[in-house]
RNA sequence: GCCGGGGUGGCGGAACUGGUAGACGCGCCAGACUCAAAAUCUGGUAUGGGUAACCAUGUGCGAGUUCGAUUCUCGCUCCCGGCACCA
């Protein structure tokens, strides 16, 4: 080996023998245990960033270190290649999405491989590619057979100067991006897939994914959100149509005191042809946003629209009012209104001076104060009738039989989660198979006529899909009749090729949607992304496997047997307010900042010109806040081992990371002064072989921690997913085995033993100069890679003596050395002999002694 | 607004099952080496007091449970992620 650590040349000879040796690619073995390792593919925005360094480094770590267990192990790695910035980027410099996409895959592939990533490449994928494409729309046709998909109206929003439907993103306070143009809500029919058939079964299974967080498993119930209640009909007063509204709180029936519609509900909109003041009301609701979180933030208002129903038990007349805050999307598009006892209807009836009328109480008999807020607990029944007395259980019971009997009710089961509209008015997607007869007939496209293919060379003019305007791609004819036909000119929603593509990568070459080499592979062992992908991708993979598995394609019911939720990269910001609202942010690589004696920031300067700029938060590194760090130069000047030591080591995955440069810097000395360890060591030639049994007292003590540190790592790695202590344990041991100088015999051979560990140790880390270190010390034949992971030695962990802390009163006043199998009256009288204790004690009586044995003594007193 | 997560030295973080708060690294300070610098090595580094032993305080804020709370419970606060057309 060298002397100098170099890692440029190490890296890409090691990375050049990988690929023609075709080290990591893989292929079905059932005499194997298999092990599927998977990253959330990327989105080909041109350069990797930091987010894509960090997640790919875990899965990586995680797929060596299986490969060290025996493992046959399978990484893929594709491209989640349709959406929307390829189309920005077509319009703002008029090239091609496929062309602009396809030239940022081949740079980020040579970036991955620069990183050193155990990828199959084999198995690489782009999903704009017709070859992957055409199995979703063959298997959307399939899902149109069995009647999971269909077509019905919902609201995008229009961007009437554009004309063209924007994506929520593209709505900035309520204004197109690129127009400023009020957007408005428009109806337009658009494919579903139905979901909400898989509630129940995508609800249940979450029980059984012991390997997801439980915080993700939250989530998705949340989102799914089932509820159980009551479907209710209200006669109209003045005809005989009825309004039905979904309630789970039948027990508040009698506080009942408006009813509320959307603005898109057909009482609303028959009420607006006679009133003008209403129907300037539902205009104006027309700029509304489709975004939950903006509906949920706005002011709530409405309008009485004029009718009433008559309430079912009482015959008394509730009025019906408009209320922006009601969504025609959400079940009915109507509910029932009970201020005195949920928070929303209590607002809006306190702006309306609608009644609130109390009809359940605590039943501890306290009166809640409903004139500051609504009671939403569950109680005893008031001012209700016969049924005053009863709990929630009871009376939920006896007025839902009544109303049953009555023909005005039934018991059902709703749900938060919403059909999956799958529509996209976009250019850059896969194109949805289907057709249209002149009459509106829908005809799906024939499996025999798929992919249908996205014209890539086109022309694009304004800001709307070109293929709304290509009647070679959308006029067409019917394979056996000859009748004309229109092809749909909306795309799916990208969500839908990142819903299977992990089957696909099992077999990429399949000659159908996926074949029986899933049978090996799946489910995925772990799958390695974003939290902010909890709930929709990941709700939407454990459906299409569902989907899968029902069409036969395979037997897995779930997807990921473990989930590993990775948290943002960040990096504080720098900028100088220049006015018109707006800062400027610089980037950190631009400023120089000034320190006090405690290493404090206290000024920031740009480097340029030296004027002040101010120093911001720690945020997401992002284009706008002008903060991110390009891996690419960090590689170059210290090399992918440093990068993925520093991202490994700076915080645990699922947490966020803040970039340190000075850190990175760090992670390079460490791995230098491995390197020089090794170095020192193999220059003194061979070493004897290591007999525990003739060891001294510090050479024993340095093989216990070489043995501890295994068994600390292999927990991290396997167990807790915890690569930042894993590193900072072989960081203590490197420390450990520097300070000793110990050039016996047996004293090399520990120190033989200790560089072979940390090199094991780290290989799935730094696999580039571990590999020299590896063979090095004397390891020429079998390759890291495929070393087994080192196994720990129970012998060697003896300890003679262990340190007992002594507590008076809960807090530390001495330390105890005593032999492990210490007696605990030992080890109290030894505690309340230390001087330190007894001065502590002296004038006050001891009320117990806590005794944990191997830990701490706590002596209370009084 | 709703759902989920988080807040620990100058900084990133550690403390895994309620048991020594601050491992490891960065930064900073001092020293060694050097003509000098870089690199490297050694020591120190939560805050306040004390020569020291040691003492007091300290894990966002306020309460509670406990012999003992960063860890559990309740309330609050600030930050982050998601909210169905960004991916």
């Amino acid at each position: 080996m060298e002397e100098r650590y170099d890692p440029g040349a190490i890296e890409s000879a090691l990375q050049a023998s990988w690929q023609s040796a075709r080290t990591f690619a893989v292929q079905e073995d059932r005499t194997r245990e298999k092990f599927y390792c998977l990253s959330m593919f990327p989105y080909p925005s041109g350069r990797l960033h930091m987010g894509h360094v960090r997640n790919y480094t875990i899965g990586d770590v995680i797929s060596r270190y299986q490969r060290m267990l025996g493992k046959n192990v399978m990484q893929p790695m594709g491209w989640d290649a349709f959406g929307l910035p390829a189309e920005n980027a077509a319009i703002e410099n008029n090239i091609p999405p496929a062309e602009w996409t396809r030239s940022n895959i081949d740079y980020m592939r040579t970036q991955l491989q620069r990183l050193g990533f155990a990828y199959d490449w084999d198995r690489e994928l782009a999903t704009c590619d017709p070859q992957y494409y055409q199995w979703e729309q063959w298997f959307f046709t399939q899902l149109y057979d069995k009647g999971l998909v269909y077509r019905k109206t919902a609201v995008v929003n229009w961007d009437p100067i554009d004309q063209t439907v924007l994506a929520n993103e593209q709505v900035i306070d309520g204004r197109g991006w690129r127009s400023g143009a009020l957007v408005e809500r428009r109806e337009i029919p658009q494919w579903f897939l139905r979901i909400t058939a898989y509630a129940d079964e995508l609800l249940g299974d979450l029980d059984d994914l012991e390997g997801w967080p439980e915080a993700v498993k939250t989530m998705q119930r949340n989102w799914i959100g089932r509820s159980e209640g009551l479907s209710l009909k209200f006669k109209l007063s003045d005809d005989n149509s009825f309004l039905e509204v979904f309630t789970t709180r039948p027990d508040t029936l009698y506080g009942a005191t408006y009813m509320a519609v959307a603005p898109e509900h057909p009482l609303a909109l028959t009420a607006a042809q006679h009133d003008p003041a209403i129907a300037d009301f539902i205009a104006s609701c027309a700029t509304l946003s489709t975004a939950e979180a903006v509906v949920e933030k706005m002011e709530k208002r409405g309008m009485s629209l004029g009718i009433t129903v008559d309430h079912p038990l009482t015959g008394e007349k509730i009025p019906v009012w408009v209320a922006n805050f009601v969504l025609m999307s959400y079940g009915t598009g109507a509910v029932m209104s009970v201020p005195a006892h949920d928070q929303r209807d209590w607002e809006f009836a306190t702006t309306y001076d609608l009644p609130i009328i109390p009809v359940v109480f605590p039943a501890n008999g306290q009166i809640p104060d409903i004139a500051a807020g609504a009671y939403v607990e569950k109680g005893i029944l008031k001012n209700s009738a016969e049924y005053d007395g009863l709990d929630y259980a009871r009376a939920f019971e006896q007025i839902t039989e009544r109303l049953e009997a009555q023909g005005r009710a039934e018991r059902k089961v709703q749900y938060r989660l919403r059909d999956w509209l799958v529509s996209r008015q976009r250019y850059w997607g896969c194109p949805i198979p289907v057709l249209y007869e002149e009459d509106g007939n829908i005809v799906p496209e024939a499996a025999a006529r798929l992919p249908v293919k996205l014209p890539e060379q086109i022309e694009w003019q304004g800001v709307s899909s070109p293929l709304k305007s290509m009647p070679e791609f959308f006029d067409t004819t019917h394979p056996e009749s000859g009748e004309p036909l229109t092809r749909e000119t909306d795309t799916f929603d990208t969500f839908f090729e990142s819903s299977w593509y992990f089957a696909r990568f099992c077999c990429p070459d399949a000659k159908a949607m996926v074949d029986d080499r899933v049978e090996y592979w799946m489910p995925v062992d772990i799958y390695i992304g974003g939290i902010e992908h909890a709930v929709l991708h990941l709700l939407y993979a454990r459906f299409f496997q569902k989907l899968m598995r029902d069409a036969g394609l395979m037997t897995a019911g779930e997807p990921f047997t473990r989930l590993l939720t990775q948290g943002m990269v960040c990096k504080e910001t720098y900028f100088r307010d220049v006015g018109q609202g707006k800062p400027q942010y610089f980037s950190p690589a631009a400023v120089t900042v000034e320190t006090d004696a405690k290493g404090r920031a206290i000024k920031a300067i740009l480097t340029t010109d030296g004027e002040p700029v101010e120093i911001g938060s720690v945020e997401k590194m992002s284009k706008s806040k002008n903060n991110g760090v390009d891996p690419q130069v960090l590689i170059e000047r210290y090399g992918a081992d440093t990068v993925r030591l520093y991202t490994m080591f700076a915080s645990p995955p699922d947490q966020t990371l803040e970039w340190s440069d000075s850190a990175v810097e760090g992670a390079f000395r460490f791995i230098r002064s491995l390197w020089r360890l090794t170095h020192k060591h193999v220059q003194k030639g061979a070493c004897a072989l290591l007999d525990s049994a003739i060891l001294n007292a510090d050479q024993k003590t340095l093989r216990r921690q070489i043995h501890e540190t295994i068994d600390k790592v292999t927990d991290d790695i396997s167990r807790r997913y915890k690569f930042n202590t894993a590193i900072a344990a072989v960081m203590e041991l490197l420390n450990a085995l520097t300070r000793s100088s110990d050039d016996s015999e047996q004293g090399r051979a520990v120190l033989q033993e200790g560089l072979e560990t940390a090199v094991l140790l780290l290989a799935p880390i730094i696999p580039h100069c571990t590999d020299t270190l590896w063979r090095a010390l004397g390891h020429d034949l079998e390759p890291l890679v495929d070393a087994g992971w080192p196994q720990v030695d129970r012998g060697a962990l003896a300890r003679d003596a262990v340190t007992i802390v002594v507590q008076v009163n809960g807090k530390k006043r001495a330390e105890l050395s005593v032999a492990p199998d210490c007696a605990a009256e030992q080890m109290e009288s030894m505690a309340l002999a230390d001087p330190n204790v007894e001065r502590i004690i002296a004038d006050k009586s001891v009320v117990k002694i806590v005794v944990v044995p191997g830990r701490l003594i706590n002596i209370v007193v009084q």
